[in-house]
DNA sequence: CCATCATACTTGTCTGTACCTGTACTTTTC
DNA sequence: GAAAAGTACAGGTACAGACAAGTATGATGG
């Protein structure tokens, strides 16, 4: 049962040292997103070591999240040098009241959600369902409140068991193997419904911005749904193009 | 005898990146529906695959419900934007491009605006105006009003004497040699201010998105700022990443 | 005018080949 | 004994080609 530690041991043995290799390649942007790396028999060639570990460089690199790897066409860069769809997305959320704000999980649990699974072509109905509310240090005003869904798979389903990695959802994520890549978004402002407003403890049918993301992996599946009501007093959205 | 029943889950890879182009081209409008797609054979030639490849792609189009494919006559485009949107509650009645609306041109004309030219680090403050209104063609109400400034430059100086080429501001900036790059964007929500209200024949007070861009050419010259403000009943911001 | 035919398209289905990763196992090396 | 190398096979992906079957069109002949 002794399990050899993962691997999170530093190990200096080949694997390791042609992982640094790749990922310094990549890193560099030598390798940007995307690209396919050489296949498994073309690195065998390439560093003169054997299949077995050159398999283990490329786990090591989907590990720290650098690639992700399909059965039948190779491997491809996930890394993305600025960090595309980080914990606020891709808008920046500028907070207007600086940075004194905290966030409190309402919930972390699995739910039934059969018109968002429709609404996304998803065959399974069940979500994990991350809600959270963001509220000014000092005084305690709303800032946000965030419905997250991410679709039930395998690779998650001990997620409302264990929580969160970090404090964090896309850790988490990036720990089960799933990379955002593209996504769409819709912003627009609404009123704010009875509930939400309870939650956040503003009068109904206060005019909030709301965001909402739909986030893939390269593969195209769905991996999250995030709505985002935001207090315009404390929000603008920021984006480069 | 496994058969792999037919399109278990696409992994990743050309049928997908194929399927997110056509997707997109299908999702944008640029095939509207009812259109017919390219032949498959068109496809392989355009995207330089094999028919199994296009085939993939184009059932998995057909799964997601935004094609059929008739044999012996080809795939059409079943997916109508506005009603999979209005059914879906994504978004409410989105104002496609200048669909039902008309617009209205308030003041084309050269002005001094000391503060904008500051903010953009512009050397003069002189600027060409445009401020446009947008109702709805047929019960009028205000849609959006947009305010342009445009940097004063020799190419454009006869703008305001000869006016918009076929009414569009981006035709008459391409013609002058201006071509948009790259630029920033905000987003938010804010009340409306007496004189937009009194423009736009609303309430001042209510609720509006607001957008504000800089555009700029690709020598990182400012070449518009745009303040546009949005009736949220009207309109959703919509971005692919 | 109308029916029929040939032709040129379309999609549907099937083969075979080449290459890819996933997995299990044995052998070699240090 | 552990790490690496090597071997073998299974299963997935994509390409290329061939053929069948459905559809539209235009030419032909009555």
């Amino acid at each position: 049962m002794a399990r050899t530690v993962a691997s999170s041991a530093i190990a200096s043995g080949k694997p390791e040292k042609i992982a640094r290799i790749l990922e310094k390649e990549i890193r560099s942007g030598q390798l940007a997103h995307g690209d396919q790396l050489q296949s498994e028999n073309e690195l065998v060639r390439r560093f003169s070591v054997s299949r077995s570990t050159v398999r283990k460089s490329l786990s090591e690199l989907a590990r720290r999240g650098l690639i992700t790897t399909s059965v039948g066409i190779g491997s491809f860069v996930t890394f993305d040098g600025n960090v595309v769809a980080d914990e606020a997305g891709w808008t920046k959320a500028l907070e207007k009241a600086g940075a004194n704000a905290v966030t409190r999980t309402l919930r972390l649990e699995i739910v039934s959600d059969p018109a968002l699974a429709e609404k996304l072509g998803l065959e399974s109905s069940e979500f994990i369902a991350l809600d959270r509310i963001r509220t000014h240090a000092v005084d305690g005003h709303p800032i946000s409140i965030e419905h997250s869904r991410i679709p039930m798979m395998p690779e998650i389903e001990t997620l409302p068991v264990k929580g969160l990695r970090d404090g964090s959802l896309q850790a988490t994520l990036r720990e089960a193997g799933l990379h955002p890549d593209h996504g769409e978004e819709w912003i627009d402002a609404v009123p704010l419904g009875a509930e939400d407003a309870g939650i956040i403890g503003c009068e109904p049918g206060a005019m909030f911005l709301r965001t909402r993301r739909v986030i893939r992996t390269r593969e195209g599946r769905v991996m999250e749904h995030i709505t985002s009501l935001l207090n315009p007093s404390h929000f603008a959205l920021h984006r480069e193009f």
